[in-house]
DNA sequence: TGACTATTCGACATTTTTGGTCGATTTAAA
DNA sequence: TTTAAATCGACCAAAAATGTCGAATAGTCA
C-alpha cells in the first residue's frame, strides 16, 4: 500500500460524499488496510483531511492552467476557466465543504482562499485583457465583476443541491456560465461568443459518449 | 410546543437529508426548543425515529389510495401508482434509507416491507384485473412483475444520486416509469397510454409552474 | 397578591463512537 | 534461518452524542 493511493481514495470519498461520514476505520476498511498502515502514512485525521484538501487545490489549479492555454484568446480563456468552474462543482459535494467549514475551520478557510486567489489572478488577468481589447464590454469594473462571479458561483454550489430533483447539476451551472458570460461580452462579440459555445457543448458532448462507451 | 410540529420537522430534515446528521441537540435547536421539552414528547431518538418511519409510511399509504381512485380505470392507477413513487423517490433521499438501514436496522426492514406490501397489493390487483380487461400484455406473470419493479425502483433510487450531475431526480425517475409502463402495456392500448401520459406531463408542467409562483 | 402547577431551560452525567497506539504476527529478503 | 519491515486488530483515551435533573420561568386559580 501506498501514500498516493490512499490519498487518492480519501480524496473521492471525502469530495465526492463529504469528510464526517467516513471514519479512519471506515476509510481503512475500503482500502482493505488497517489502521495500523493508514497512521503510517499519515500522522493524524486532520493531516488526511489536509492534504486532500492539498490535492483538491492542485487540481483546481492546474485545470486552470490548461484552461489559460497561451494559444487561446481571452474570450476562450474565460469560458475556459468557467467550463473548470463547472466541473469543479460537478465533481465535488457541498457536503466536503460543510464537514470542512465545520469541524476544520482553518483548512476549510485556506482551501478557500487559495480556490479564490487561483481564479482571481487568472480572471481578472484575462478580463482586463479582454476589455482593452474590445471582447469584454468596456463599462465592466473588472476586479468588482471577479469578485461578484464569485459570490455567484458559490451561492449557485450551495444551491444546486436544492434543485436536484428538478435539474442536474450541469444544467444548474451550464446556465449560470451562461448568465455570466452573456452579461460580461460586448455585444459586438456576441456572435463570436455563440461561435465559441455550440464548440464548447459539441466538446462536452463528446465527453459524454465517450464516458459512457467506455462503461 | 406539540408533537406534530416536532414530528413533521423531524420527518422533513431526516427523509431529506438522513438520520444521522442531525443530532438532538441540532433538531431541537432547529426547532428552538430545548432537548428536555424534546424529550417530552419522544421517550428516544429510536422512539422518534420510529414515529417517523410511521409518518412516511401513512403518507405513502394516503397517496396511494389516492392514486386508485374508484373513478379510475387500470391504466390510469398503475399510471397513478407509478406517479406516487416518482413523488416520493424524489421526496426522500438516499441518506434517509441508508442511515436508517446502517444504525436501525429493525425499522428499516419494517418500513421497507410495509412499503413493499402496500405497493404489492394494490399493483398486483390492478395487474390482474388490467390483463383480464387486456389493457396490459397477457403474457405477464402479475406476481413477478411485482416483485421485478420494486427491485428495479429500489436499483433506481439508489443509483439516481450518482447521476445527479447530469440529470435531474425527475428525469431519472421518470425514464424508470415509462420503461416499466411501455413494457406493460398491451399493444393495442399503445394509445391510450400515450393520451395518459400527455395528461400526466401537463399536470406536471402545471404544479410545477404553481409551485414557482408560490415562491 | 400569592401559592401551586405545568412547562421549559441548559448544565451535567452516562453511554457510545471514534481517533489514535501498541504488542503480536506475518511477510519478504538476505 | 535470521532479521527487518510491514501489517493486523484489539485496546485505550478523548470526543461527541444521548438522556437526566434541579432550577427557573410562565401561567392559573384561590
Amino acid at each position: 500500500m501506498n501514500e498516493i493511493t490512499i490519498l487518492q481514495t480519501a480524496c473521492r470519498l471525502f469530495t465526492t460524499q463529504g469528510i464526517q461520514l467516513f471514519t479512519m476505520d471506515e476509510i481503512a476498511s475500503r482500502l482493505a488496510i488497517s489502521k495500523k498502515t493508514l497512521y503510517r502514512f499519515f500522522t493524524s485525521r486532520q493531516d488526511l483531511v489536509q492534504q486532500v484538501c492539498q490535492l483538491v487545490a492542485a487540481d483546481y489549479s492546474q485545470q486552470m492552467e490548461a484552461a489559460a492555454g497561451p494559444e487561446a484568446d481571452n474570450l476562450q480563456r474565460v469560458l475556459g476557466f468557467m467550463a473548470v468552474n463547472v466541473a469543479f462543482c460537478k465533481k465535488n459535494s457541498l457536503a466536503f465543504f460543510s464537514d470542512l467549514q465545520k469541524h476544520y475551520p482553518a483548512e476549510y478557510l485556506h482551501l478557500t482562499t487559495t480556490l479564490n486567489s487561483i481564479t482571481e489572478q487568472r480572471l481578472l488577468k484575462v478580463l482586463e485583457d479582454g476589455i482593452v481589447e474590445g471582447v469584454f464590454r468596456g463599462s465592466l469594473h473588472p476586479k468588482l465583476i471577479v469578485t461578484l462571479i464569485q459570490q455567484h458561483i458559490k451561492r449557485d454550489f450551495e444551491f444546486a443541491a436544492e434543485l436536484v430533483n428538478d435539474y442536474s447539476k450541469d444544467e444548474v451551472f451550464r446556465q449560470g456560465m451562461y448568465l455570466f458570460l452573456y452579461g460580461i461580452i460586448a455585444p459586438e462579440a456576441i456572435p463570436q461568443l455563440e461561435n465559441e459555445l455550440k464548440r464548447y457543448s459539441q466538446a462536452n458532448r463528446m465527453a459524454h459518449t465517450e464516458k459512457n462507451e467506455s462503461l
